[in-house]
DNA sequence: CAGAATCCGTCTTGATACTG
DNA sequence: CAGTATCAAGACGGATTCTG
């Protein structure tokens, strides 16, 4: 008796990758995915090809180093293509490739999603925390 | 004088909220969300409602503190309702909310997009990675 | 302008050990 | 079973300096 089913095997056979797995490759480039600022690079190169600089001011807080970083490794997942043009001083643009493309539907609606579900993520929060406060801080709040 | 044109103001009354700002809350949701424990929970717990223990089997390499730690930030977030059962030993249940249901969708495609895309993504990972070594290391190995 | 390189303090991770 | 506590290692972030 097999221990999958036909359909599940059908499933597996589709995917081939599997992103619950630590060693699927799948699984590192989730984790490389799921990071702030490959989010807002993203979403921001979504909304028009930039410069370098002009990355910088769209998302504030950014800091060089860290916009770096997220370009050069969204450039070597191929989601993003780096263009030098050899003017003095250069100039440097930054676009979403075809690949990046199929992704950012995906990803901006995350974006999207959070903006959107702020209140009552905030409603959530204000719930919890109330809850602790009463669950640890009370006894020794009693009096006060 | 106001510090904020009036096409500014009319942007901020149709999202209120903008990740692209460091301050505003749900940049921090965003990077919240942003997370591959985030994902990979969530995922989980949309297949099917889970205990700790299961949840920690279905994604393999999440130490405890992780995993506990992601789930307390998704119950805080409303995203996952945790449920004791005072039995003993006791036996703690975790589901997705309404809430939690709502995001499914969006963070699961992400997933998807991961196992679907890695082909693509290792071919441009090989170009990206012989690339630099030729640029980088060939002056040093004209003659090997 | 578009970075690379470096120092350095802080925050996160992950492994390990212990508990009700 | 479902965690908590702890600690060392690494990642992150900021500021600064330098380059072509």
């Amino acid at each position: 008796m097999p221990t999958r089913t036909a359909a599940q095997r059908r499933t597996e056979a589709k995917h081939a990758y599997n992103a619950y797995l630590a060693q699927c490759p799948s699984r590192q480039l989730l984790a490389s995915l799921s990071d702030k600022w490959v989010t807002l690079v993203l979403c921001a190169l979504g909304e028009q090809e930039s410069r370098y600089s002009m990355l910088g001011r769209k998302i504030p807080g950014v800091s060089q180093k860290m916009l770096t970083q997220t370009l050069r490794t969204l450039e070597r997942n191929g989601l993003v293509q780096r263009s030098v043009t050899p003017t003095v001083p250069v100039r440097v643009d930054y676009t979403l490739t075809a690949l990046g493309h199929s992704l950012l539907p995906v990803i901006s609606t995350i974006k999207q999603w959070a903006e959107q579900h702020m209140p009552q993520v905030r409603t959530a929060q204000d719930r919890y925390d109330r809850h602790s406060q009463a669950d640890h801080a009370e006894p020794l709040r009693r009096l006060a």
